[in-house]
Parts: structure tokens; C-alpha cells; sequence
DNA sequence: GAATGTGAAGGTTTTCACAGCA
DNA sequence: TGCTGTGAAAACCTTCACATTC
């Protein structure tokens, strides 16, 4: 019986950590895993994890526990890891090569189907089988294609322009490793990777750990 | 007067966009800026500026504002951004190259020191002006070079066990690119970079749009 | 007058505790 | 008996509102 309620933010992070654990327990052939046992593989409590999954429906057997590998795919339907998304990226430089790469978005549905840059010397050529477009075409490109996501990995100062065309093809999701602060219109998602934030938070740990909760 | 009680993981991230704002503002030449100017900046509210700073101390003048050069030094005092770290880097794959490069850690003080890889081909050889170690030998070269943070960024089966001879070598400080849970003993603070993890956030997003408050 | 600093109020998220069911 | 599902309680975080200071 699930509510129209909002969903938090760390719900949904930890919809993601539950749907890896259930993975890796269904490769090891568990039928059924309890909120206690799924909590203590990611380090969380067991009331956490039944009210995370109540939000969605009842999934489990009471006295039993949840089955390992319809949750697994109850999870992949929710967060929508079920069906195959068509990726841009944009701004091939150290991160964006890196991403390129990364195997774990191609296992996860995640297609990489356009590369964009702005640099005349890599526009046309090839970089892991795909062709690098001119930024310049963004918008047109990105609707032509039929894109769901798009990876923002340029500098912070074109950022924001790069944004705007994005928004402008419709495109609905966009997760940004540019240290600033995007602004995107009602109805779009952004996420932000932001590295250097990471590492600051760390040092803030070094320097202060009275203050800061262990790891 | 700072009060001796646990800051919030949100306050020490908005305290790293403070600062961001604060070096602007500070090329920009302005001498003050009030927390309600900062607030827009960040897209948050001036009394959510004017608490966060609260737990610091009173940095502001009533009537004026905050003043930005001594702000933004305080606040770079207080995230440990006013000094250098020495900063080791775990794996040279794909992230892991990128992340050398990385034009935004050196510029914040942290400073990439040394290098490992597993990889024999990779062991000895110059990756941007820095040899790649052994990473058999983690623990002993972390110590003798006296490395503040590592970053891990190997495969996840084999994130654990370099984690296990970080946290020998006395390193407090570990972010970790490896989409899994790592352990680490208390004291120890760890921050995860998890990209499949923000992907599955944005398509959970757009399968269930009426869940998920805009961007 | 203008804007900070901060208790108190309000809202959200997590944890508790137990009823309900296999 | 064992474990889920869930209202209620507790903890936590954000916003309000205003006394306070320049």
C-alpha cells in the first residue's frame, strides 16, 4: 500500500545500497534475508530498512523475511535500473574520459550513446568506439537521440551554458562534476558530484574531530 | 562563543559552499556581504547561513554583514583548507588517472604525493611527474611519507583490503571511489564518491517523478 | 535602519516498541 | 516463536521571529 508521500533523499541513497546488497546476496544463492541481516551489510538499522521499503509496498513475510530475489527486482523497478537509459556526456577531459569507461554505469543500464567537447582537435575523433560531437550542437544532438541523461564534466565556467542547452532538449536528469552551483528549472533532477567538496569535508574531520562523528 | 556540540554533515557541506562563494566574492573585490546576499548565492536561506556560521562563532557585524576576506579565512581555518595535506592516491585506472589531474585538489591544498597500483606494468613507471608504487608496500610507504588522506580507487573486491593497510598506517582521513561499504574502525572518517549510486538517484527520479521533488 | 545571533517553533527523519501475521 | 509493518516518540535539522548590536 504505497503512500503519495515525498520520498527523502537518503531514502533513495539507500534504496541504492539495499539493491547492491541484494545483488551480491542473490549471486550467493540467499533466498530470504531479513531488515536485520540487510541492515548489518550496509550498516544501518533494521527499522530503517523496513520503513524504507514500507514507502513502496509490503515486501516481506512476516517471521520469515524478505524474498532475496523478487525484492532485487522490486528495488530495480523502483529506481528504474530495469530498463536501459540513454547517457550523454559532456566535456572529454580527465573525468570525462575517466566516465567513459567506468564499468560500472554500462552494467547498470546506463549507455553512454553521445560524447560532446568543445575542442576543435577532438571534435570528429573517435574515443572508445564513440564519435566526439561538436558542443556547439548540443540541444539538436541531444533530442535527436532521444537522450534521458546527461554527465556535465566541463569546467565550472561553461558549465552553466552547457546546463541551459541541456535543459532546452527536454532532458529531464542531469548529474554534474562541475564545482558550482547549477541552477536548472522546476521538473528537472540534478545531482552533483563534487570532488573537491568531498576532500574538504575529510580535512574539516582532520582538523576538528571533536566535532565530527567517526567515519 | 562555539558551543562543543556535534556539527551536522549538511552544515560542514554548506560550509564548503560558503567558501566557494566567499573566494568569489573576494576576487569581486567586496569588502562585505550580508547572509542574506550569501543565501541567494547558494540557493538556501539567510537564517540557515546565519545558524551554520553561529556554531563557529560570530564572525558578523549586526547592521553590516560579514566581512569576506576575514570570513572566508576563517572559514578555510575551519574546513582546514588554510593548509596543505599530503594526499596518496590508490589505483591508477580510469578514475584514478583523472583524478591526478585533477586541476581542483591541488588548488585547495591537497597535494598528490604518491601513487599505487597492483599492476606490475604500472609499478615503476611516471604517471605525470610521479612514480607508481607497489601497493604491496601501502602501509610502510603511507607512514614513511606521512600521508594525511588517501583515496581509494581500485576495483571493489580489492577496496577492503587496501582500506585494512590504510587504517595501519594511521591514516584518519579516506575517500573511497569503490562502490561498496568499506569498514573502518572509529576515528577513521570516510567519505564514498559513489557515481552509479547518484545515476540510480536521477532514474529513480524520472520513473517516479511524483515521488521526487524537482532538481 | 539594517542585519546578526539565537532561543523557540516547526518540520522532517530516524528510532522505538509492539500489534499482527506466518 | 520470529520478523514484518507501522503508529508514536525521539532526535535531528531548518525556519521563524525578535532582541540585540552597530
Amino acid at each position: 500500500m504505497p503512500k503519495l508521500k515525498r520520498i527523502s533523499e537518503s531514502t533513495i541513497s539507500r534504496l541504492s545500497r539495499y539493491y547492491r546488497a541484494l545483488v551480491q546476496l542473490d549471486k550467493d544463492n540467499y533466498e530470504t534475508v531479513s531488515s536485520k541481516d540487510l541492515a548489518n551489510l550496509e550498516h544501518l538499522t533494521p527499522a530503517q530498512v523496513r520503513k524504507d521499503l514500507s514507502f513502496f509496498g509490503s515486501f516481506g513475510t512476516r517471521g520469515l523475511g524478505y524474498p532475496v530475489r523478487e525484492l532485487k527486482d522490486k528495488i530495480a523497478r523502483i529506481l528504474g535500473v530495469d530498463q536501459e537509459w540513454n547517457v550523454a556526456l559532456v566535456g572529454i577531459g580527465n573525468i570525462g574520459s575517466a566516465l567513459v569507461s567506468y564499468k560500472e554505469f554500462a552494467r547498470q543500464g546506463f549507455k553512454i550513446k553521445l560524447l560532446f567537447d568543445n575542442d576543435q582537435r577532438k571534435i570528429g575523433s573517435n574515443h572508445k568506439g564513440i564519435v566526439i560531437r561538436d558542443v556547439a550542437n548540443l540541444t539538436r544532438e541531444l533530442k535527436d537521440n532521444h537522450i534521458e541523461i546527461v554527465v556535465i564534466a566541463v569546467p565550472p565556467q561553461q558549465a552553466q551554458a552547457v546546463c541551459d542547452d541541456i535543459v532546452k532538449a527536454d532532458v529531464k536528469a542531469i548529474l554534474n562534476f562541475a564545482p558550482i552551483n547549477l541552477k536548472v528549472p522546476k521538473g528537472v533532477s540534478l545531482r552533483n558530484e563534487n570532488m573537491a567538496m568531498e576532500l574538504e569535508h575529510l580535512s574539516f574531520c582532520l582538523v576538528n574531530d571533536h566535532y565530527c562523528e567517526q567515519g
